[in-house]
RNA sequence: GGGGAUGUGGCGGAAUUGGCAGACGCGCUGGAUUUAGGUUCCAGUUCCUUUACCGGAGUGCAGGUUCGAUUCCUGUCAUCCCCA
């Protein structure tokens, strides 16, 4: 016990954070008092109530924890350590999401190995939350850098790689069961391969991504910002690339539709279901035919029609037939032209001789520009005309198909009927090319159809529509959909937002993927890929002699050793896959790995998963709201398809920390000089002021401004809680001459009952702002007491542990205790005692309180309107008045309603 | 333009199901202790009127429901966040 002496103080025993709570830090990490069972205690043999708390855990900055970090920490500490005075299993762990730009940024400048910046980092970051005394398992620590995590992350991938989606079952299943067609079979193991690869989760695609030159990096479409690169806001370009993607959008549905059973906040689930973006309509097919003369164009129009009313609606339209999606098929009467995408694949074919130049020009253009540019309403529209016509399937007229960038080849089918009547852009768009306005939808009511003189959007009734004129639109869009369905001529259609996760990177500090590029004798690649074997994981980073990118879209990894770029089995050649997983990836599982961090023969084991899963409590920035929670809730649910894990969530509550804002109510940030540093408040007032005033500032979820002076008045409160047990004139530590061994008075134990009530009550409803208030109150009233019997000051300590643990414990041990509160039974409060004897009720005269009367606890109606009737105020105010209505609710208050 | 959130003293913020608006903290004012205080303790502090009592107004703004609205409803304004 020499190491952690009760008096330690070489002055006075004033609150000294300084060596309070160096002491108890130590003593928890020599004591492993916060290491979590493999396994949930069992209670009466069954396994006993668990708390999985979970932190986003940060990523490794270069300059330190940011006070926005020991806000969501500090929430779950509290929550964390309350649980462990409940008698509940608790696990709280701690790790690093320490991929990322940054670190190899700083490899390119120096030449250093960007793990040792890393490591540097991560060493910084353990010091400075090791100083806050978060209640953390450390032996359980990670971080996505460590060879033996990464390893499970690449075998998560070949799951990932292993998986087709089945639509009928709506559920992933192992490649081996994909039923494969019999004409694929005709042709072929090569046709069957790429019948497969077609279908996994995980696959290449050559589709255009956003090439950012400054970063020597493809980035994801949520990473650029306004055509510029989020991070270093650098300009990015279109441009084709062979990239890995995840099929994402294949649960789309489950992703929507399980955020039902989720206990967070409505405003996230409607962020990510914007995401989703989940749309219901139609795909519609239009006739271009072969022929620019109108007579023979509506001849083989017909034609197409009778041999359609046969054959049905095909999943893969004929080359004359131009396919588009809509949410309005009720509109279909007033699309007076078409346009396709400027990447269309069908845009050579439409453009006829004498419109060729200038739509080879306009396609260039469109190029440079980003989608967010391209959606932009207030911009002027552009575009240019095809030559082409086709026709519209219900009027047989002849709509006119334009090519224009206001149409994003990644959203339908790249291509749109537009009805300018009735949607804004094709409204301006018409407007300026003069195209013909058809009006078929009436409004209903006359306000909405005033409204100015654009596209009326909403719904209403059918004009102009031929035998559909008069129906509603809600009604009309099922009827002509079924109608169409029936010709062949339509079908049924969803469709979403989200796009398929763009899921490589051209960077060294990243996941290496585990595949290999077959190649031919030439050494050039077949097409064909295989997975490293699960044996061979993990597939660690080469060494590199520099890390400095060539400019080129290839990734460095090209620049890797032969011997590790290269492979042979069964006499072929392979290459590895030279790009790496996004910074996302790490962050999809580390939650799972937390329960068995050091398995080294699975990601997890099941009955380990089973126990703990799912996270109970899961707090972090809002930032994360959207993509963060629904890439590592679409792997969650991979592997509950593929049986790795139990649950079919992984964050049953989920809470979003509010911004904190600098002393002057602005964004905290370098360039405005506002930025408060964790550890100059630590290192002034202690990890516990901090700690206290991070939850006192306001709830947990709003955004509030810092405010140093508020730092000084917890400061002070934890120094009369102090007060209130240890004699600070005593020339060595002792206890207050007020702690006495004497039964509490009805007094002191009403306002103990009332503060462990209110406490833990605020705690589970993390209102820890009220919680501290209620404790400051329970010292403002012991402060003036004569004395602090015992009975009442150990429970308050108790109380305070959550959130000021140093201090508590060192007051704990101050009141005669060995050893650490940490698992000390939680207060628990009698009601019966908690309750006043009489309480204070208001009495109103029409509505506005006039008086005060003290009435018995328990009074009822008779009791309380007699003691309001008989107070002295309220008869002078009710005197010669006329009594309406008595309106009276014990305990509450007692309201005369008068007149005269 | 769409979606979400928030508007309460000088400031941060409290207020089960509609029932005493302003808990708690900061700041401010006064007092006590102290050689001294960026110490501690006590008292006061929404605004207007008043020496004081009494009285009146008051939760962004305008209405509505109700005996009674910070709380529910309609409209409106402002700020912030996300998406476009």
């Amino acid at each position: 016990m020499a190491r952690y002496p009760f008096c330690d103080q070489e002055n006075m025993p004033r609150y000294n954070f300084a060596t309070i709570e160096p002491k108890w830090q130590a003593f928890w990490d020599d004591h492993q008092t916060f290491a979590a069972p493999a396994m949930p205690a069992l209670a009466d043999g069954k396994p006993g109530p668990k708390l999985y708390a979970l932190d986003m855990f940060p990523y490794p900055s270069g300059s330190g924890l940011h006070v926005g970090h020991p806000e969501g920490y500090t929430a779950t500490d509290i929550v964390c350590r309350a649980a462990r005075m409940q008698g509940k299993s608790v696990l709280h762990p701690m790790g690093f999401d320490a991929f990322g730009l940054p670190a190899e940024e700083h490899a390119i400048k120096t030449g250093e190995h960007p793990r040792v910046q890393t490591e540097q980092n991560i060493a910084t970051f353990r010091r400075q939350l090791k100083s806050l005394g978060f209640s953390y398992d450390w032996d359980r620590e990670i971080a996505t850098t460590d060879v033996e995590y990464f390893r499970w992350t690449q075998w998560i991938f070949l799951q990932l790689f292993d998986t087709w989606f089945d639509h009928e079952e709506q559920r992933g299943r192992p490649i081996s069961q994909l039923p494969i067609p019999a004409t694929t079979q005709a042709e072929g193991e090569n046709a069957i391969a790429n019948y497969r690869d077609e279908h996994r989760l995980a696959y290449q695609s050559e589709a255009p991504v956003n090439w950012c030159p400054a970063l020597g990096t493809v980035l994801a479409n949520e990473e650029v910002i306004n055509g510029k690169s989020e991070r270093g806001d650098h300009p990015v370009e279109r441009r084709p690339l062979r990239q890995w993607m995840l099929r994402i959008t294949a649960y789309a549905d489950r992703l929507e539709n399980d955020l039902e059973g989720l206990d967070w906040h409505e405003g996230i689930k409607a962020l990510q279901r914007n995401w989703i973006g989940r749309s219901t309509g139609a795909e519609v097919d239009f006739f271009v035919g072969k022929t620019v003369a109108d007579d023979q164009r509506s001849t083989e129009f017909e034609a197409w029609k009778v041999s359609r009313a046969k054959s049905g609606y095909p999943a893969k339209p004929e080359e004359e037939v131009l396919r588009v999606y809509t949410t309005r098929p009720d509109t279909l009467y007033g699309a007076t032209y078409m346009v396709i995408a400027p990447e269309h694949p069908c845009v050579d074919r439409l453009t006829t001789a004498d419109h060729a130049e200038a739509v080879q020009e306009y396609v260039r253009q469109a190029s440079f520009k980003s989608d967010m540019d391209r959606m932009e309403l207030a911009k002027e529209k552009t575009g240019v005309f095809t030559g082409s016509y086709a026709t519209n399937p219900v009027s047989g007229k002849p709509v006119p198909i334009w090519i224009a960038d206001y149409v994003l080849i990644s959203y339908g089918t790249g291509a749109i009927m537009a009805v300018p009547a009735h949607d804004e852009r094709d409204f301006e768009f018409a407007k300026q090319f003069e195209i013909e306005i058809i009006e078929v939808v009436e409004a209903l009511d006359r306000e909405e159809a005033s409204k100015g003189d654009g596209a009326f959007t909403g719904e209403g009734v059918a004009v102009n529509s031929g035998h559909y004129d008069g129906l509603p639109t809600q009604e009309f869009k099922k009827k002509i959909t079924e109608s169409l369905a029936e010709s062949g001529l339509a079908s049924a259609a969803v469709n979403y937002k989200l796009r398929d996760w763009l899921f490589s990177r051209q960077r060294f500090w990243g996941e290496p993927f585990p595949i290999l590029h077959e190649l031919d004798a030439d050494g050039n690649k077949t097409g064909r890929v295989r997975a490293v074997e699960e044996a061979e994981l993990p597939v660690d980073l080469p060494h590199l002699d520099d890390f400095k990118p060539h400019g080129r879209p290839e990734p460095p990894l090209d620049k890797a050793p032969d011997d590790w770029l290269y492979q042979e089995i069964d006499g072929k050649r392979y290459k590895r896959e030279t790009n790496t997983m996004p910074q996302w990836a790490g962050s999809c599982w580390y939650y799972l790995r937390f329960l068995d961090p050091k398995n080294s023969n699975a990601p997890i084991d099941p009955e380990i998963e089973k126990a703990w899963m799912p996270v109970d409590l899961y707090i972090g920035g809002a930032e994360h709201a959207v993509l963060h929670l629904l890439y590592a809730r679409f792997w969650h649910k991979v592997l509950f398809d593929r049986g790795v894990v139990s649950t079919c969530e992984p964050f049953q509550k989920l809470v979003n920390q509010g911004m904190i804002l600098g002393e002057n109510n602005e964004k905290m940030s370098k360039s405005r000089g506002n930025v408060i540093n964790p550890d100059d408040v630590t290192s002034e007032y202690g990890a516990d002021s901090l700690r206290l005033y991070e939850m006192f500032m306001g709830p947990l979820e709003a955004t509030k401004p810092w405010n140093m002076q508020g730092v000084s008045g917890v400061y002070n409160f934890l120094g009369r809680a102090w007060r209130l047990i240890v004699d600070e004139r005593a020339e060595t530590m002792s206890l207050s001459t007020g702690i006495v061994d004497s039964e509490p008075t009805v007094d002191q134990l009403r306002v103990l009952h009332k503060t462990i009530q209110a406490v833990t009550n605020d705690i589970d409803t993390l209102s820890f702002n009220t919680a501290i208030a209620r404790m400051m109150e329970f010292v403002n009233f012991f402060t003036k007491e004569q004395s602090v019997p015992r009975a009442c000051a150990e429970p308050f300590v108790l109380l305070l542990a959550p959130f000021a643990p140093h201090i508590a414990e060192e007051l704990w041990q101050s009141l005669g205790h060995n050893g650490t509160l940490a698992y000390e039974p939680w207060p628990e409060s009698d009601p019966a005692l908690a309750k006043d004897d009489t309480v204070e009720i208001p009495v109103q005269v029409n509505g506005k309180v006039k008086s005060r009367v003290e009435v018995a606890a328990g009074a009822d109606q008779e009791a309380t309107e007699a003691a309001a009737r008989g107070d002295a105020k309220v008869a002078e105010w009710i005197a010669g008045k006329e009594l309406i209505k008595l309106i009276v609710v014990p305990g509450k208050l007692v309201n005369f309603v008068v007149k005269g």
